[in-house]
DNA sequence: TTCGAACGGCTTTTT
DNA sequence: GCCGTTCGAA
């Protein structure tokens, strides 16, 4: 265990700490990660069997980079590790238990945008206006709600106003309507298995057996579910591990409860609390600035944070006039400092607090030719047309995903109009049956036009070849001939317009991750597959290899570390984000979110923000 | 009945 | 700048 003669004496203690509950609490730079892999391979070397340990991470990519780490340490071994997010931990665990659910182990992962589309299509239904109720604004609340492990008859009882009550009816008919579709949120890869727990206490417990040691980084950005979650699987053993730091606490609007870490202790009041403050990242100047900032909170565990490090360089403000003149000032600084400090470009972030801010820099940068990749914004899979080709997919794997279904019934066109899907959802709910089934029996459906019963007669007998070629080809020719077969790439190509190519390639690129993904793992499955590019973040894909300036937001920042690092439009309104409701709780988050942008540099900060009022 | 063009609204952060 | 809605044409 020649590891662990390269830590300090509280990373020592936190490392072989490994019975009962602690607490981490671990400042910005202070070998958090190190501490966690070699804590991991620590338990791994006494003999703990690789696959009683449970580590739960915040990004995949931190997963992947750990367990590399891991396996450098004690080889192979590392494999058998459950080691990933929370959501991809536990949608594992789901398709091996899916149907004591009641749910299908092929089921759907709904992203964001199929939450609301299935939403917007339920308050059709039951005749809600979403001019009155906005459905974005009715699906937050159903996602707090699960957050928060509040059911929809819970919810209904408590509900105070039209709008709850309203929600409450929404909430109850998403639930039914995704378990129909043999599909889960992301919401539900967590309050299921509580459900499953619940339910099934022999499950429990041989779960609870399995996972003896449970470690879980970035603690203070966990939910309330996730918390549920985690006490019913440590009850028995109470090997629990959590490590996080409630300075760096930036998710509440996604349901963290900063509370579950400043609360550990009356959980577990025999936990053991080990306090890293030693940062071996950043300077002096840099560390100290941060500690001036988050000072000015009020509600958070006293630490004291210091540095062996040298007092480094100031920090350096750039006042600009407007967006573009901040660019250029960005642009012009870059230049000098790789000109003095000898760096490369990949030493260098920038980081905003909207996406929507990333443009002007990008134009800035392109214009001088400067390499930039961008972390974050319109994701990949996100995209139209790679959703909508996944869509095929999704329906290919689970037939009963009328979401997916839906949106590729006429897409790419073949006739099948509004009228005629109303037609059909009429035919397949008197049947009981999911739309995917029910276009087999197209031409006994009366009332749709003879072009629109065409089109229907011709996606179900496409659908039907491809459910055969599916245990013919290989994921790879089996994605290649469908997408051939829609015809969408040569549509594009007809189209012709820079958008359109770039949907061509998108959709191009698409097919060659499929390959990809194929050619890495002997036995992938297209269902590995969409679970997979379900729950990536866009930070897993980000490769630090390629020489480029990094942009990218706050919150995609936490975990990551640069030589030089610009923080952009510190203005009120943008940073702090303005939001009339802005209380003194979502103002200290905004403050601990410029506080993980500060402690992200090692040398050298820049702050840049307009000044509006004094330049106009 | 379907489809494409034009218009207006809104826009934080993400697994 | 993106998405949904609206409206007119085929």
């Amino acid at each position: 265990m020649t590891f662990l003669n390269k830590v300090n004496s509280r990373q020592l203690e936190a490392i072989k700490a490994v019975q009962g509950p602690v607490i981490i609490v671990a400042g910005p730079g202070s070998g958090k990660t190190r501490v966690l892999t070699y804590r991991i391979a620590y338990l791994i070397s006494i003999g703990v069997p690789a696959y009683q340990l449970l580590a739960l991470t915040f990004t995949n990519k931190a997963a992947n980079e750990m367990k590399e780490r891991i396996t450098q340490q004690v080889g192979e071994k590392s494999k058998q590790l459950w080691m990933g997010t929370f959501h991809s931990i536990f949608a594992r665990l789901l398709r091996i238990e899916a149907d004591r659910l009641g749910f299908g182990k092929n089921f759907s992962i709904y992203d964001t945008q199929d939450r609301l589309r299935l939403i917007q299509s339920i308050m059709n239904d039951l005749h809600i206006p979403s001019q009155q109720y906005n459905p974005q604004a009715v699906m937050y609340r159903i996602s707090r709600a699960k957050n928060q492990v509040i059911l929809p008859e819970e919810y209904a009882s408590q509900s105070l106003d039209l709008f709850e009550e309203k929600t409450a009816k929404i909430y109850a008919e998403y639930v039914r309507r995704l378990k129909l579709n043999n599909a889960m949120d992301f919401d539900d890869l967590l309050i299921k298995p509580i459900e499953l727990f619940n339910h099934h206490k022999k499950i429990l417990e041989s779960y609870q057996e399995r996972f003896r040691f449970i470690l879980i980084d970035e603690y203070q950005d966990t939910n309330r579910a996730q918390y549920v979650l985690l006490k019913l699987l440590a009850e028995k053993y109470k090997n629990i591990c959590v490590v996080g730091d409630d300075a760096q606490s930036i998710y509440g609007f996604r349901g963290a409860d900063i509370r579950n870490i400043l609360e550990f202790t009356r959980d577990y009041p025999e936990a053991k609390i080990i306090h890293l403050e030693q940062n071996y990242r950043s300077t002096r100047a840099i560390l100290s600035a941060a500690d001036q900032v988050i000072k000015k909170n009020v509600n958070q565990i006293p630490k004291n944070l210091w540095t062996e490090n040298l007092d480094g360089e100031p920090i350096t403000i750039l006042e600009c006039v407007d967006d573009k003149s901040e660019g250029e000032a960005i642009v012009r600084n870059i230049f000098r400092e790789v000109e003095r400090l000898k760096i490369q470009f990949k030493d260098i972030a920038i980081m905003y607090r909207t996406n929507a801010q990333s443009r002007t820099l990008e134009d800035v940068l392109r214009k001088n030719t400067i390499p930039y990749a961008i972390i974050g914004g319109i994701e990949f899979y996100q995209r139209k047309e790679v959703k909508d080709v996944l869509a095929y997919f999704r329906l290919l794997v689970n037939p009963q995903d009328d979401e997916s279904f839906l949106r590729i019934v006429n897409y790419p066109n073949r006739g099948i109009g509004e009228v005629a899907v109303r037609h059909l959802r009429n035919f397949a709910s008197t049947n009981s049956q999911s739309l995917s089934v029910a276009i087999s029996s197209a031409d006994q459906i009366n009332g749709p036009a003879k072009k629109a019963k065409t089109g229907m007669i011709n996606l179900s007998s496409m659908f039907e070849k491809y459910r055969k070629l599916k245990n013919e080809l290989s994921m790879s020719e089996l994605s290649r001939a469908l997408v051939d077969e829609l015809g969408i790439l040569n549509l594009f190509k007809e189209e012709g317009t820079p958008e359109a190519m770039a949907r061509r390639e998108n959709v191009h690129e698409l097919l060659s991750a499929i390959s990809e993904f194929a050619a890495e793992q002997p036995n992938a499955t297209l269902e590995s597959f969409l679970q997979e590019v379900s729950l990536v973040a866009d930070v897993d894909e980000w490769d630090n290899e390629f020489n480029a300036v990094t942009l990218m937001t706050l919150h995609s920042a936490k975990g990551l570390e640069f030589p030089i690092v610009f923080i952009t439009g510190l203005e009120e309104g943008l940073l702090p984000y303005y939001n009339s409701s802005l209380d003194t709780v979502e103002l200290e988050e905004e403050r601990r979110l410029f506080y993980v942008g500060i402690t992200r540099t090692m040398n050298k900060l820049f702050l840049s923000w307009e000044d509006i009022i004094h330049n106009r």
